[in-house]
DNA sequence: CTGTTAGCGCCTTCAC
DNA sequence: GTGAAGGCGCTAACAG
């Protein structure tokens, strides 16, 4: 059990004192060349790295910056993560993911470690509705919440799929669909029941219907395993569908087997993308967004507010419908 | 800017010595209840909560441990990140997952900054072909390495998609199709090509062919989207393909780009599940295994070796083969 | 330019 | 059963 090498070990080894070591590791210029060559030699031949942990505590921060998903295993927040542990890293600090996997209890877990660790910011991909609670945890602990949502207090990146949802409704209602869904995430806040009703408005111009009660406009992904199904076989069904995307591999596997076809049968559009969308056949339409775009703009919202500076307005990121293979004319 | 309280404000407020209160923190049952009382009254007052990175410094160990995937967006393994959490939380470590996004480059990076970080364990699931200076940049972290690689040093997990992979492959044979390929990911160990002479041979027995050549058999993503079109165009194409599931959605949009519908004109089977295979219409036959179990042993492992104790054999996960709707009688 | 020193917040002997 | 003190590895302020 040999101890990793100490600033002491590779000060001695030098000739110099462990201040110097320190002025070396951290780059400062005014430093002897000569003596300079002499401590990175010492540091080569030591092996030595500065431990972050002792730094840290010195420096009176963790170097940390925590990412909380609301779900791993959803690929529209996942695929972020690569980007964000690029922008974090060349910002000097270290990523640490946390899944909350859909479940509120976690979600609060997460956060609580996070705040023992004394992370230094958070980006915080929330579950919904938002546990509005979650600040006090927190502790002034700088946060991006991404998506933002309206009732949050601090920095925040909206993306709001709005026009994308809506140019994806205008093509069901274009295509002659007069029954039309929406599918999305239990108790969502004040953005989306905003476009639930701009949807409603657009639809009753339109002379059609909106399918929709509670247990289909808001479900849970588990609810979702008995409602699709039933829905899909109801009287007035929908002969359309637009879904969170986190609910498309259910609404697939209902209609799939209720010997539905898409998009002969029903119609359908996934919102924000997905390798199964992608991938499906036909490739289903969906709303996406720039993922690189706002990754960098979450961290950089978040650093500025680390730094103390106030946060701007969220502004909105802009959504595309695609055009693809799941939207067809209604069915007679 | 008031500083967080520390242990000597508790012990102030307390009007006890730090050492008292670090008592208390730590669950030291010599301790006075009256005074034991006052302390925690103190501690729930000021909001107290000891600094992990003082304590680790204390303690020589950094409390974390690293979770190092592949790929975050694919699933086999992103699905464990849940469970492996949760079990390193209950053995008192925090998990600090980490994306490689298929890039050695960055796989590297990733384990010099935990190694940086002092880590006290790594969960590793390796880039293949498996990078041999791997456990020099870990200067003696225990690692546990899953799946494990033959090539591997140290504590590993073995799941061995062999049974159910040659199960596919039967089922294949059985409903005729006398072409077969096999997908996977470019230059796998030892343990694959033992597979990939097992499949030859069964193949040969069954009077079959087995279709793969260099590009065809071992291939990266990227690669992927031109090569699978070409297989799929030429003249002695597959009817039938086994395909690991990271190339899962490059083959079967190559195959509606084609015009081909499954298993009409191509059978599929996919080694590992995924949300896309479950669903695909038609749901995709698949190897799976057991993921909780799985990953539950690769943390006992990991804990184990790092308590000092030997690592035993890695013994082999089962997996199995689900039957579903992808594989059918080969085309005349 | 470089050495010395005083802690960062905590745990852990060692006395009492 | 509790207080006092030293030190984990490092940085920053201050001398020299």
């Amino acid at each position: 059990m040999n101890m990793r090498p100490t600033i002491k070990d590779v000060a001695r080894r030098a000739k110099v004192a462990t201040g110097t070591v320190s002025r070396v590791t951290n780059g400062d210029t005014t430093v002897h060349p000569v003596i300079r060559e002499a401590v990175e030699a010492a540091i080569k031949e030591l092996g030595y790295r500065p431990s972050p942990i002792a730094r840290n505590l010195r420096r009176g921060r963790s170097g940390i910056i925590g990412f909380v998903l609301a779900d791993v295993t959803n690929p529209t927040y996942s695929a972020m993560v690569p980007e964000v542990q690029e922008l974090t890293r060349e910002a000097g600090y270290t990523l640490v993911v946390m899944d909350s996997g859909m479940d509120p209890e976690r979600e609060r877990r997460n956060l609580e470690t996070l705040a023992a660790l004394r992370v230094d910011g958070v980006v915080l991909n929330p579950l919904l509705p938002v546990d509005t609670t979650i600040p006090a945890l927190l502790q002034g602990i700088p946060v991006v919440s991404l998506p933002g949502v309206p009732e949050w207090e601090g920095a925040k990146v909206r993306v709001s799929s709005t026009d994308a949802t809506l140019a994806g409704l205008d093509d069901c209602l274009a295509n002659g669909h007069r029954r039309i869904a929406f599918l999305t995430i239990k108790g969502l806040g004040g953005t989306q029941r905003d476009l639930l009703s701009m949807m409603r408005e657009r639809i009753r111009a339109a002379g059609a219907t909106f399918v929709s009660d509670a247990s289909w406009t808001f479900m849970s992904r588990e609810a979702s395993t008995e409602a699709l199904p039933a829905m899909l076989r109801a009287e007035g069904r929908p002969t359309a569908v637009l879904t969170a995307s986190a609910l498309l591999p259910e609404l697939l596997i209902a209609a799939r087997d209720a010997g539905m076809k898409v998009p002969r049968d029903l119609s359908v559009i996934s919102i924000a993308a997905s390798t199964l969308a992608d991938a499906y056949d036909p490739p289903i339409n969906c709303t996406t967004f720039d993922h690189e775009h706002l990754s960098s703009e979450a961290i950089c919202k978040l650093l500025d507010t680390m730094r103390g500076e106030p946060w701007g307005e969220a502004e909105e990121h802009a959504s595309f419908y695609l055009r693809r293979g799941s939207v067809g004319p209604a069915p007679a």
